[in-house]
Order: structure tokens, then C-alpha cells, then sequence
DNA sequence: TGTAATAATGTAATCGATTACATTTTGATG
DNA sequence: CATCAAAATGTAATCGATTACATTATTACA
């Protein structure tokens, strides 16, 4: 008769863990006890400290951070939303974004969603229902949602991909100074004919190098042909493969190749083995992010740097601002980004 | 005189989202008619049903997933505990488990654990604290803890890395048969100097193909030589290369090297190439796990293939089935691996 | 229309913590 | 030793859900 009617699930996955009220009763103190001596916060004496250590030690009692969050309504949990972790653009960035708000006791939760929409909404709802503080955004999917719906009063950043339209904090780089810089180097080595292989224009980076590309070409006055922008469906490697072979095929071949990401530069390189030629001597290829590859590659890869994991810690900085301020900054970080000259172009 | 005292956080860092209770008042019946239209469990009158759904919909409400977590006992999150994402190896591991536990309405969380002991504990304790309803763990360290700790009550299985005398479902590939069968690929090339490139031997994949390299030596009466094995720290393409640059360096240099890993193994390729060798005439090398990079290198690298994707939902499938058996199947699964001839060896 | 069976809804206990306020202990001082 | 302030501890409300059991409304049948 001590409970009305017992445990909900039938199923009995596993024993309920000890409880705060077990370790009280086993210690013969009370609930508010235990939790003062948990929280090391108020007074209490050191001998009932002890006593209640030893309960905790003996029952191998764990706080429950469900009941815990519920109430204090924190979980010292972050996420960070990436598109693909097989990217390896990412890792860099979110080693720099964990490196920071480790030190503050958050613990990242890596949130793969794949521009999967139903998987974005299940990691945004972390953060609706407080599983989660905070939340950074790589995902140019999920801005675009934001705009939509109300989640903008909760608290994340955007990095790398942002929309200024959007009144969220962002971090990222100038693209499209980036990639006109890019172009410009090459136009520099006597290059005219640059085609330039991109990606999903549902990123905006995509959307921002092209234009970086236009204008550099259009600055020296050279005509931007169509068929020398070839647009590809993922970034990996095999992508970049097939885009070369398609460049390859064109009565008039580019001399130089500019791709929006190392793995699609490296994927051009390995296309451009295929067929027998010789980089950069028959064609310069140029790529973009810096990843760890590129300067393993063979020849090294000739690429603009984007600053991965300064961006991250940024990121982590705008994050950790904007928890604490409760409103937090309006606007965003642009970072340097730096020519990285090597081998390939 | 409502509330006895009011909210505990002084922050106000974001106000409270609005609880089923407000939506009971709003609709004008009881909460627990609110939580059975979101529920669609139990007879609700049709006419019910929509007046809620219509609170619902006017306050924007949604579920607090902690509190019905904390209710419930689950919810309805996996944890893939890996150790490094930058490592290529792991993405489709880790898509593979994904893919088939999204469809059972679980959404995974990526823990990188860097080997960090703390930050690994900390994840661990999503799992004790039931925020997480089960892990996949790809982290030799976990698996070391675990045997210590009572983890051995919580659901999880043991993907990879594996310790057969911990009483965890596990599923990998065969390590020492992996290696070995390299090595004897290798020797019937003609090679008789053998180099081997290992990483960590804290990770059990280490242990197993440095024995499977060694059987495979002494299976054709060829002396270890120790000068010939070298480990590096880590596995990413600078380990590689300077390993390569070690072997250079010795009297009698080998004529093939096999490296643990594909990152490792281009390292090596690009350390050859930075002596200006060629492979495989010069020398011949082969990796493990082929991972997308190893077929677009040149030349493509000759590797033993593991069945990652495979790995990652047998990993998913067993540990549905012990979340839903309760207790769940002991032993493991060991998945075939499978040469792959290419043009580096 | 009365009544029993059933369907729909409400009430309140519960999950495991935190914490405002109340109460008891303790120790210091006169 | 009495008294009182300060320190230590206890009591109970609360976070936002689920759900067993109680209660009320509806329907069916005589």
C-alpha cells in the first residue's frame, strides 16, 4: 500500500537507479541534505558530509540529470549541428568550438543531419524541450528553417553558413572575397580559361564563391563561360573525379580549375591523373578550406585557408556570450581568410 | 500567493516554454486529456481531441521530452561514442548505425571522445542518467572502463574495438586474419622486407595486425625485424609520412610497407613521393579499412577492406535488440573483411 | 424513461531532483 | 545557566510530463 500503483513500463529495460530520497533515508538525513552536499553549496556540517559521501560512495548513487535539468532548467549540453561528418572540413572546426566550451563544463553533442529535414527537427527539439543550452549551426538547412520558425528565441549561432537576414549571432568568412581572391591569383599566373566546379547552391557559401569567381573574371574582362562551370551534387572526392572528366571533355579545355572544397579539388587532381595530365603543368587546380589533406597531396595542394578552427572557437565564444547575457550580440565575426600557395597552381 | 516562491534561476536566460498545463486551461479540460490526444493512446472524443490540438497549435506548444523522459524512462537517444571524427574511418560506421536506428524513431548524439577520460565520463553519464537510451562505442578506453564500473548494466554495445572478456555484444571484423592475409598478399608479390606501420597498441585493432603481421612473417620463415616496425602517434597523413621518411632512413630499406591504416598508408605514399620513389615499383604499399580517399589516390591504394557501413548496423541491431530484450544477446559478430587489389601493391 | 454497461474525462500520485521558507541545533555571550 | 543569533537541517512546493484509479457522461437496451 506504500505506492498507489507501481512503475509505468512493463517492460522492465532495467532498475530504476538510486534515487536522491535512497541515499537520505541510508544516510538518515534529508533529501535537502544530500542535495546541499551534492551541490556543495549551503552549509552543512562536515561530519553529516561525510556521512552522506559514504551513502553515496555505498549505494553508488548518480545524480539524475533528467530530474536535475528539469528543474534548473540547464543540462550543460551544447549541439553542433553539422550536414556530414564525412566532410572533413568539420572536424577542425568543431575540435575548436569543444576545445572552448569544455573549459565552461559544457559537453558538445555532435548532431549529423545529413539535410535530412526530419533529423534536423528531431536535434532542433534538444533544444526546444532544454536537453540541450545551445546549439551551433552549420547547416544552411536549418537557418533557412529558423527563419521560418520561432527558433529564433533560443539560444544558437550560426557558423560558416549565416543569413544576415536572420537576427541570429554568425561566424564565418568573406566567401566571396575569398574565391575572388582565389581566381585573381590564377588570373596572376597568365591563367584565362578557369572553369570552376561548385556545389549545392542551397549553401550559401556556394552561392557567394560563384559570385567571387564572376567578378574576378569579369574584372580582368574575361568572359564567363557556362560550360566552365560545372555544378556538382555532393563534395566528395568521386564528385570532383567526374567533374574533371567532364571539363576534359570540352572542345576547349580550361587550363586552370578552381573548386569550392579541397575534396573536390583533390577528386579534379585524381580525374586529371585519369586522363594522363599533369598538375599544374598541363592544368593548375586550386581548391578551397585548407583541410589537413591538402598539403598531403601530390602535388600539394594550392588552396585558400579558411581559419576552421579559429572559427569554431569564435563560434563558441558568441554561444557562450549569448547564454550568459540571455539576449546575447546581434551579428557576426567575419574572419581573415589567406592564400595558401603550394604546388598545385 | 500563487507560488509559495518563484523561479530559481535569477538569470531568466529564456523564459519557460509553455507546459501541458497551460494548454489543459487553455482547451478547458485536464491535463491528462491534453496528454492523451498527444499521446493518441487511449478514447479521446473526436470533438476533444480537436479543441486541444487547436490550444496546441494557438500557444505553440510542444512536449517537454525531459519531463516525459524523466516520466518515462527513455528517450528515444543513442549515443555513438567515437574517438576522433577527423578520422575518415568512422563517418560511415556511424551512417550505417544511424540508418537503420532512425527508423525505429531514434536519433543518434556523436561523442567524440579525443581519448579524454573526462569528457568521456561525462558521456558515459548521459547514459546513467537515462537522457541516453543506449551507445554504440568505437572508443578502446570506454571499453577498458567499463570493465571496471557497473557500465556493464546499461545498453551498450562494443563496436570495433572490443574486449571479448567484457560481457558486452560487440561486433568487428577479425583483425589478426586481416593483417595476416595482407602480409601474405604481400609475400606472394615476392616481398620479403616488410615493413608495418601501427598506431596505438592502446587500441585492440593495433594488437590484433601486429599479430597478424608477425604470424604471417614467421608463417614463411621471415624474421621480425623490429627496425622494420614502426609506430607513430597518431593516425592521420603526418604520421604517415614521417614514418615513411624513418624507413627511408634505414640501411636496408624494405620493398613494401603496410600500414594499419589508409590514412596512415597515403601518408606513407606521400613520404615515397617526397623521396622522390614511386609506388609501387619502388616501393609497394597497402593500407586498411579502405576508406573513400584510398580509391582516388595515385596510385589507388591497395587496402583490406572493412564492411564499415555492415559494422555499423549490426552494431545498430544488436543494440536495438538489447534494449528490447531487456537483457540482450552476449558475444559478438565478426563481420568478413575482404582484400582489395588496386595499384599500390 | 430507467438502468446498466461503457466511454470519456478528471484527480492526484509519481518520476528525481532543487530550493524557499520553517524549524531545530549549536555555540557564544552575559 | 538562560538567551539569542547564527548555523544546520527539515518540510514541502515545484519543474512538466504520464497514468492508475475514481468519477462523470453517454449510449443501449428493456
Amino acid at each position: 500500500m506504500a505506492k498507489p500503483y507501481s512503475r509505468s513500463d512493463p517492460r522492465g529495460r532495467h532498475d530504476r537507479s538510486v534515487s536522491i530520497a535512497q541515499v537520505a533515508e541510508h544516510a538518515g538525513v534529508s533529501v535537502a541534505t544530500v542535495s546541499r552536499v551534492l551541490n556543495s553549496s549551503e552549509a552543512v556540517r562536515e561530519h553529516t558530509r561525510q556521512h552522506v559521501m559514504e551513502s553515496v560512495q555505498v549505494l553508488g548513487y548518480r545524480v539524475n540529470q533528467l530530474a536535475r535539468s528539469l528543474r534548473t532548467d540547464e543540462s550543460r549540453l551544447l549541439l553542433a549541428l553539422v550536414p556530414d561528418i564525412d566532410n572533413p572540413f568539420y572536424a577542425p572546426i568543431v575540435h575548436g568550438f569543444n576545445a572552448i566550451v569544455q573549459e565552461k563544463g559544457y559537453s558538445v553533442l555532435l548532431c549529423e543531419t545529413g539535410g535530412d529535414a526530419l533529423r534536423e527537427r528531431r536535434y532542433l527539439d534538444l533544444l526546444y524541450s532544454r536537453r540541450a543550452d545551445g546549439a551551433v549551426c552549420l547547416d544552411p538547412d536549418t537557418v533557412q528553417k529558423a527563419m521560418g520558425g520561432a527558433a529564433m528565441h533560443f539560444p544558437w549561432v550560426a557558423c560558416c553558413e549565416y543569413d544576415e537576414s536572420v537576427a541570429v549571432p554568425y561566424v564565418g568568412i568573406d566567401n566571396c572575397t575569398a574565391a575572388h581572391d582565389a581566381v585573381s591569383y590564377l588570373v596572376g599566373q597568365g591563367h584565362t580559361r578557369i572553369a570552376f566546379v561548385n556545389s549545392d547552391t542551397r549553401f550559401m557559401y556556394a552561392r557567394e564563391r560563384l559570385k567571387g569567381y564572376q567578378d574576378a573574371l569579369q574584372q580582368v574582362n574575361i568572359a564567363c563561360r557556362p560550360d566552365y562551370c560545372v555544378q556538382v551534387q555532393s563534395l566528395d572526392f568521386a564528385a570532383g573525379r567526374q567533374a574533371a572528366a567532364s571539363l576534359l571533355a570540352l572542345d576547349q579545355r580550361p587550363t586552370a580549375v578552381f573548386a569550392v572544397s579541397d575534396t573536390l579539388a583533390i577528386g579534379v587532381m585524381r580525374g586529371l591523373y585519369d586522363a594522363g595530365l599533369r598538375v599544374p603543368d598541363d592544368m593548375a587546380v586550386m581548391g578551397f578550406d585548407d583541410i589537413a589533406l591538402a598539403q598531403q597531396t601530390w602535388p600539394a595542394l594550392t588552396t585558400v585557408a579558411q581559419p576552421m578552427r579559429t572559427l569554431g572557437e569564435q563560434a563558441a565564444w558568441l554561444l557562450l556570450k549569448r547564454l550568459d547575457d540571455g539576449t546575447g550580440t546581434q551579428g557576426g565575426v567575419v574572419l581573415p581568410h589567406r592564400l595558401v600557395i603550394r604546388e598545385s597552381a
